[in-house]
DNA sequence: ACAAGTACCCACTAAATAGTCAGGTACTGA
DNA sequence: TCAGTACCTGACTATTTAGTGGGTACTTGT
């Protein structure tokens, strides 16, 4: 595991999977519970969702709240460090969206 | 092939990739020949880069230009739509950066 | 003659990532 | 009792991504 050379690349690392910009956009607007999170990212299955969130957990940047319920609730929302990550992922996420046709198109 | 959900999910997809971030990090400074890049960006194999890169070049965000010569010599930049993308990654980087530490330890 | 530098390509393997499917608990409502 | 909801876990497979080791063609330096 070699050290990050810069910070694009520790970011990089920490976003990298192919669903965690989905769950940190999803989470953007507030908390979600697990199910809300499962159907809004369609396409995703139940467990590639656990593996993702666990890894943002580890990493810091969503917080998960169980809820000691029947039937079980959990809650996953962005902690301080995700909130800021998002911020600093807006511009990315307008770049995407202003060159959203030429990238669809090349590829 | 889904489409993308949003402009993050859009630009994941381009930046994704082991040695992406790094490589647009090097030619942030201006031109590099292949050779140049691959001293650079350490660790990365040959295959790799060019793998990388051709996929870059694909999507517009590299510029590969050949000057027939020998020994060969192949010069790769950003294209305008690659600087866009690497100044959209800016605050990306400066978070990367700010929360390092914390990265490192969590991995 | 021969190693070294330049920018690659190709076949193959290994590792990482993602997906499928079955189960498991602790309930509620019919 | 039986289906249904919610939130998972673990075994197994498939796909994607990355790495290894070889080869090309040509020239300059020793």
């Amino acid at each position: 595991m070699r050290p990050y050379t810069c910070g694009l690349d520790a970011a990089a690392d920490v976003i990298g999977g192919k669903w965690k910009p989905r769950i940190l956009w999803a989470l953007h607007h507030g908390p979600m519970r697990f199910g809300e999170l499962r159907r809004e990212i369609q396409g995703v299955t139940e467990k590639m969702l656990i593996q993702q969130l666990r890894e943002l957990e580890a990493r810091g940047i969503v917080h998960r709240e169980v809820f000691h319920q029947v039937p079980p609730k959990v809650e996953y929302s962005l902690t301080e460090l995700g909130m800021s990550l998002n911020v600093a992922l807006m511009p990315l996420d307008e770049w995407g969206a202003k060159h959203m046709d030429v990238l669809e198109a090349s590829r």
